[in-house]
DNA sequence: TCTGATATGCTCAACATGAGTATAAGGAAA
DNA sequence: TTTCCTTATACTCATGTTGAGCATATCAGA
């Protein structure tokens, strides 16, 4: 006890200079901003070139800043202030994703050196000019992830490089129950073995890439050049910043089920193969149309405008709306995933 | 860019005696610790005296303490730590809940002053001795959420204490708009008006009685006593910490619907009335024997031992255990919830 | 008007769910 | 030992939801 009143304390001591002392932790605002155009879901990046990393060049990274305790008033607003001034955007819908820890305490990080703790967020918007001081870019999230992309069926890429870089790596368990764990892992996590896919274990994956080294950072961060097969496994990115993009990434994939956020993405009328297309882009799977339909119409969750989008190049489609009154209605309204569509 | 940068290279450059500097920023570990016995889910409380509140006495406050760099290597073993001091745990299934940040900025903690963030982790355990340098104690969260429990049907305490003051709450927005706008959320946090209850709404429905002053730390968070009405409304807590309880039964009730969580609860081999009981115990509400029965033994969750309880009062009920294949074979395997059992 | 788009409507079997009734197997009271 | 109360477990059945596909509507352009 005695420690802990003591050390709130000290917290509670006013200082005289905010920035002239050296804080102890430092804790970094990080932003996952999203946005949908035809088809390809995109995160805004800046880029970054990172000291301390080996590989020396320019990475991509996300939007960041150090929480500012003089200037931000809550964590959320310091996040909202550094995304709009390294890329010109004001957020809109923002949600905390997670909080990470454990950078910077790895071996060549040096001992008893500071802390940086990430608090991390997701937010969704529409896509838009940029400006701001960075060199902001939209990217396509799959360049980062391309074995979550199951749209046009099974990727190649699982099969013929990661599956077999991870039986090398079962063997490398230290003893039976080790290896038999191992499997487990890599079963559940790829869907192998009769074990369905699930879309929304992205960072499951991207951390049992990490652990089997066959991702990029995982040589960079200790201090050896990216081997060469890593460079089909996804574009690598400055520090973690890509088990946050997969934690993100996994996190929209679960909510928009049981939670209406798709529409943060979309204008505010949308046909619905429009909707349909861009829950496909985030979930990384094809869907049945006249199924998708049925659930979001009567679900509840759209209306119908009565105007119609004539650019179809077919039969006009009708302009729909997204439904508030559905929030009193269901306890949790969201895109429930028809199943997927047969391979095309 | 420059801004971060610098900000990089500050928190880069080591410090000589890690205590001896104010820290800017203290970044602390909040544990809610769960468990269940007999129908009862119970949280881990120390109490604390409050020194920076009104109203003096000492208060219910979750295990906590502040991150130590130079100790702890990531912020969960920070956790673990503190947590097995406090109140001689040694956790077991443990995950991030939420870092709350706008804590000590509100008017009366100073210009300039402190900043305190919390990264407030969930921890599920078997219920256990007690031991550690705090006065631990096993608390019923109903206690502090009297309005949660609907086992025996819709608490009096809504209809006949919450609904009115919510009531006059409403009639205090300043204009037509913001009524209705207050109206809605009323009426989704607490089911109202042929809006479903929804189990997991816990810190909605916190946040819209502290942001109408009927819960107890509305007042005392400005300097003020605790008005009398506020008694039957639930037990208060230090600082923020009800809030982040709130969060944390929020999350656990949605969680064990798609991850088999609740089994960290039970002992290795339980009765499927003890397995319903937790869950109902959890979500705050009854479910249909043998739909419950049915989902989950069907559902490939358990499987039963061959063993039976003969301490059950009527004809001995068999022993089943957590059937560990079922992440293998399903996406999301929890106990979604079968149909509420009509009132008793 | 025919063809190729896309949108939208409708059907049907399979499966899941809500809400029971019925039967089994203990202990305790009569 | 019979009756009754208790809890566990089995089975039923109407209704709802989902997966999968066929059928029809309405546009543009050949």
């Amino acid at each position: 006890m005695a420690t802990r009143s003591a050390a709130l304390e000290s917290a509670r001591r006013p200082r005289k200079s905010a920035s002239a002392t050296a804080p102890s932790v430092v804790v970094g605002l990080n932003a996952v901003i999203v946005a949908v155009t035809d088809e390809v879901p995109r995160v805004l990046t800046v880029s970054r070139t990172d000291h301390a990393l080996a590989g020396g060049g320019p990475a991509d990274a996300l939007p960041f800043g150090p929480l500012r305790p003089e200037q931000h008033r809550t964590l959320e607003r310091g996040l909202r202030s550094w995304a709009r001034q390294q890329t010109g955007i004001r957020l809109g819908y923002v949600e905390q994703l997670y909080t990470f820890g454990d950078r910077f305490r790895d071996p060549r990080a040096g001992q008893g050196g500071p802390w940086m703790i990430s608090v991390a967020y997701l937010a969704l918007v529409r896509e838009q000019q940029l400006a701001g001081s960075g060199e902001a870019h939209w990217r396509d999230w799959y360049d980062y992830f391309p074995w979550e992309d199951w749209r046009s069926g099974p990727p190649s890429l699982i099969s013929q490089t990661i599956t077999p870089a991870l039986e090398s790596w079962l063997t490398q368990a230290s003893d039976m129950p080790a290896t038999r764990a191992r499997r487990e892992r890599r079963d559940i996590a790829f869907g192998l073995h009769r074990t369905p896919w699930d879309t929304e274990r992205t960072l499951e994956r991207y951390e049992l890439l990490y652990e089997a080294r066959i991702v990029g950072e995982a040589a960079s961060d200790v201090g050896k050049p990216t081997p060469p097969e890593a460079e089909n496994l996804g574009r690598p990115m400055a520090l973690d910043h890509r088990r946050i993009l997969a934690t993100a990434l996994g996190r929209l994939r679960g909510k928009i089920k049981y939670r209406p956020v798709v529409f943060e993405l979309l204008p505010p009328a949308f046909t619905l193969s429009h909707l349909q297309r861009v829950v496909e882009a985030l979930a990384g799977i094809r869907l049945h149309k006249q199924n998708f339909r049925r659930l979001v119409e009567r679900g509840g969750l759209v209306e119908g405008t009565g105007q119609y989008d004539e650019e179809t190049g077919g039969r006009p489609a009708e302009l729909f709306a997204f439904r508030r009154e559905v929030l009193r209605e269901r306890a949790a309204p969201g895109v429930r995933l028809p199943g997927p569509q047969a391979r095309v």
